[in-house]
RNA sequence: GCCGAAGUGGUGGAAUGGCAGACGCGACGGACUCAAAAUCCGUUGAGGGCAACCUCGUGCGGGUUCAAGUCCCGCCUUCGGCACCA
């Protein structure tokens, strides 16, 4: 008998084999095929590591260790994203240092990943609050602000006033702050914005040249949200002046139905014309409800429209020469389109319900089977015939839509225009734990770019980092560091005391992953042209519209300045579905269902934590963890150990099949279909166990097999029949004449309904296998009307 | 409202249009044990039959096909994303 597992001492012993030797330690090597594998590195945060880390780091974990085997030169590296609120909260709240607090969470989940025997490649580990990392980041911002695309606005933003900070749109949806839960208000405010929105086609396109999954790809184009469609020019009629609107459409066809027009509250026309409008008090009122309203409860779809006409003020539909009063009404948005429309009731359902409202004329322009007095016709695109529309009628509305526009342009009065719902990226906070932003304003010379030499600009170690009262960083009250001189002019200056978001960091990590201790270079050419574009990115679904479109973006940004050599970062992306606690909810404290790696790794192992993680169901859905579940991978493990007891020096080894096992997992782990590699593996072990006897061969062959995902029992039982080290093999090979059978065994179908079995030589022709199931007698007395016979699958007999 | 994913035994989940329920958990039975745990072996979708076998069965209703969990049409439910986006 073999001596029980001891997973605890066995797994130390390879860990310390593997890390002390630095195994997985990479260098370019020209001689080899390289793999660079990347999961999203963690936020470190106080609660340290999470099973659903595990799950997310455990895929390409598993590829990468079975990469090595096929011979690639793998780059598998490890970091930390450690800027954040989170742990500038915890800093506040405990008084300790942000820079104590990330050292010591990025210490506590270094252990937990080596615990559970990860293959990084420790001797690359990033973090992105070191001033020689953060100096490129820095280096970045200046190159996009030398470029003119980080500028600073004014504008309103959502601002949390709990956690006292400018919230990215991303970061407060429903309303509420992603952090805190706090209500979020609106705020007038200077910012920095990162002119996201010009790379928003190329960000479209570079989706054609990149293996992401479908709805990966659906999500970011939802996101950018484009729209083709029409600028359209309106005069207006107002006292004696000239002054004209333009208004954004996807529809210039149906011009012919605009009866209205609504202007955006905070539009400038309203401003700037106030005193014109007879019932200016109103409009004033008006805004600003308008404004005080949250984003959230001004963009609810379904509350009654409100609005109020401009009295005094009338626009000229440019096409009809009509008349048409213009109304402000807050369902306008000023950061979408021109902030001014055409209200077309007849065939939009937000313009129908404002007409109703506000007694507005309906004009059919598109003909339907609806009265459009009685709901609005709004026909999904390319159908319908325009009618009432002089210059267009028993056109389609592709041909008017090219048409109306021709004209228009003959006029003068619209041309075509794109528009994207994408939002330039707001790119700052008034927080301490941050990049800071490597501007200087100088009362004389603006908005001032460091010097590159001067680079990091090191975030000053204050003792006091609590957020002051008005938005502003604390770094504002670090006198000596904001006060400094102009590069350009040599006067006094103050230094920009915002820091950059949270996702600055993990904008360009991958590159850096590839040279870590590179002080020349974003990232060394010579590293970059070995190690390039990341082969395989895993990650979560929740970083889709945001880390996964900032990085490609930052990454198109520094192939147009010459720094990278490929427009798209990452070549294939995967994504890990949540582990739910036991009760099915997403874990968390308050519903006490989290499950700590460290517990379970105390309990049963981290090899038996790594199979089931995997096991537990298909790679991109949630699962939920079962206590339950993970003692099947307890057993699994134990009895590939105690296979020792089976080893014999030789048997028939015919009734199983390793060829097409090693196909099977082979294919699956490629595939992310990690659960029924393990299955077909499990499968082949109890064949073992019911013939009783396993070979050598077929031991290490499975030993191999299961290496990538329970890497410690594996060396140790590699080591023991071999006196080797299981880095040191090789992957198994299939031969695949192997994977065919002699002969098999189909089913035999009456009717479309199985009535009996066949054995059958491989490739048998359907007189052959006719021939056979007569043998079995399952025909007699029965007149064949026809057979259906699919090789080595099914035959089906049409009888009576 | 729009976009996307899904709905299969007691349970987590498998199935290039070709034997539904692989593999695991749980349950039941057996071996070992004084006994239990552990381990090993077996049974396990529902209903009927002594049996060989038969009938039903993948959210609901239709359809295509020799054959549908899988394809098509129409619904229901759940979960994710977007949302007065002109």
């Amino acid at each position: 008998m073999a001596k029980s597992y001891d997973s605890k001492k066995t797994e130390k012993k390879w860990q310390n084999y593997w890390y002390d030797n630095h195994v997985f330690d990479v260098k370019e090597d020209p001689s080899k095929p390289k793999f660079y594998g990347l999961v999203e590195f963690p936020y470190p945060s106080g609660a340290g590591l999470h099973v659903g880390h595990v799950r997310a780091f455990s895929s390409l974990e598993i590829v990468s260790r079975k990469k090595r085997l096929e011979g690639y030169n793998v780059l598998f590296p490890m970091g930390y994203d450690a800027f954040g609120l989170p742990t500038e909260n915890y800093a506040i709240q405990t008084k300790t240092h942000p820079r104590i607090v990330t050292d010591r969470n990025i210490k506590h989940f270094t252990e937990q990943l080596k615990s559970l025997g990860f293959s990084f490649s420790w001797d690359r580990v990033v973090d992105t609050t070191d001033p020689n990392y953060y100096k490129w980041t820095q280096w970045i911002f200046l190159q996009l602000f030398k470029k003119g695309l980080a500028y600073k606005s004014t504008t309103l933003v959502n601002f949390c006033p709990s956690c006292n900070v400018v919230l990215a749109n991303e970061e407060s949806q429903q309303g509420v702050c992603d952090r805190c839960g706090t209500s979020v208000v609106q705020k007038e405010k200077d910012v920095w914005f990162l002119k996201i929105r010009d790379y928003a086609e190329r960000l479209l396109d570079g989706l054609n040249h990149v293996n992401f999954p479908e709805r990966i790809k659906v999500e970011q184009q939802n996101w950018i949200g484009k729209s083709t469609g029409a600028i359209v020019t309106f005069p207006l009629e107002i006292e004696d002046k000239k002054l004209s609107v333009d208004v954004f459409t996807t529809r210039p066809d149906t011009i012919y139905g605009a009866t209205f027009m609504v202007l955006a509250p905070e539009h400038p026309i309203i401003k700037d014309n106030i005193e014109a409008f007879n019932n200016s008090e109103e409009i004033i009122k008006y805004q600003e409800s308008a404004l005080s309203k949250k984003e959230f409860d001004r963009v609810q779809v379904n509350k009654d429209k409100t609005g109020i006409l401009v009295e005094g003020l009338m626009a000229i539909n440019p096409i009809t020469k009509k008349t048409i009063p213009v109304f402000t009404a807050d369902y306008v948005m000023m950061d979408y389109g021109t902030g001014a429309i055409m209200g077309v009731p007849a065939h939009d359902q937000r313009d129908w319900d404002f007409a109703k409202k506000f007694n507005i004329p309906i004009i059919e322009v598109i003909k339907g089977n609806v009265d459009v007095n009685k709901e609005p016709y709004c026909a999904k695109e390319g159908e319908g015939i325009l009618v009432n529309s002089p210059l267009i009628n028993g056109l389609t509305v592709p041909k008017a839509i090219e048409k109306i526009i021709n004209e228009m342009q003959k006029l003068k009065v619209g041309y075509p225009k794109v528009d994207y719902k994408m939002k330039d990226w707001a790119f700052n906070r008034q927080r301490y734990w941050g990049e800071p932003i490597p501007i200087i304003n100088c009362p004389k010379c603006g908005q001032v770019p460091m010097d590159e030499k001067d680079l990091p600009l090191e975030l000053p170690y204050l003792e006091d980092f609590s957020p002051s009262d008005e938005a502003l960083s604390p770094l504002a009250k670090c006198t000596d560091w904001v006060n400094t001189t102009c590069p350009k002019c040599g006067g006094k200056a103050t230094r920009e005391t915002d820091t950059m978001p949270q996702w600055a960091g993990s904008s360009w990590y991958f590159l850096r992953y590839q040279s870590p201790n590179d002080d020349k270079h974003v990232v060394d050419p010579e590293a970059y042209k070995y190690w390039g574009q990341v082969d395989w990115y895993n990650g979560g679904m929740e970083h889709v519209t945001r880390h996964l479109i900032y990085s490609r973006f930052w990454n198109q940004f520094l192939y147009d300045i010459g720094v990278v050599t490929n427009e798209e970062p990452y070549l294939r992306r995967s994504m890990q579905g949540l582990i739910l606690g036991a009760d099915g909810e997403k874990m968390s404290k308050s519903l006490g269902n989290v499950v700590n790696p460290d517990d379970v790794i105390n309990e049963f192992g981290a090899d038996v934590l790594r199979t089931f993680i995997l096991f537990i169901g298909d790679y991109e859905k949630p699962a939920p963890w079962s206590e339950d579940g993970i003692k099947g991978s307890d057993r699994f493990i134990k009895r590939l150990w105690n296979l020792q007891d089976y080893l014999v020096d030789d048997c028939d080894t015919s009734d199983v099949n390793l060829d097409v096992v090693i196909k099977k997992v082979s294919d699956d782990i490629e595939s992310c279909k990690f659960n029924t590699a393990i299955a077909a593996i499990m499968e082949t072990v109890n064949a073992f166990y019911s013939r009783g006897k396993v070979t050598k061969d077929e031991y290490l062959t499975v030993c191999k097999l299961v290496y990538p995902i329970a890497p410690h029992i594996t060396s140790e039982i590699y080591n023991i029949l071999t006196g080797e080290y299981i880095e040191q093999s090789s992957w198994p090979k299939f031969d695949p004449k192997n994977l065919i059978e002699d002969s098999i065994e189909i089913p035999v179908q009456i009717l479309g309904k199985v009535r009996g079995k066949v054995n059958i030589k491989t490739d048998s022709t359907e007189e052959e296998v006719v021939e056979k199931v007569k043998e079995l007698g399952l025909l007699d007395g029965k007149k064949i009307i026809k057979i259906i016979y699919v090789k080595n699958r099914i035959i089906n007999f049409i009888a009576k």
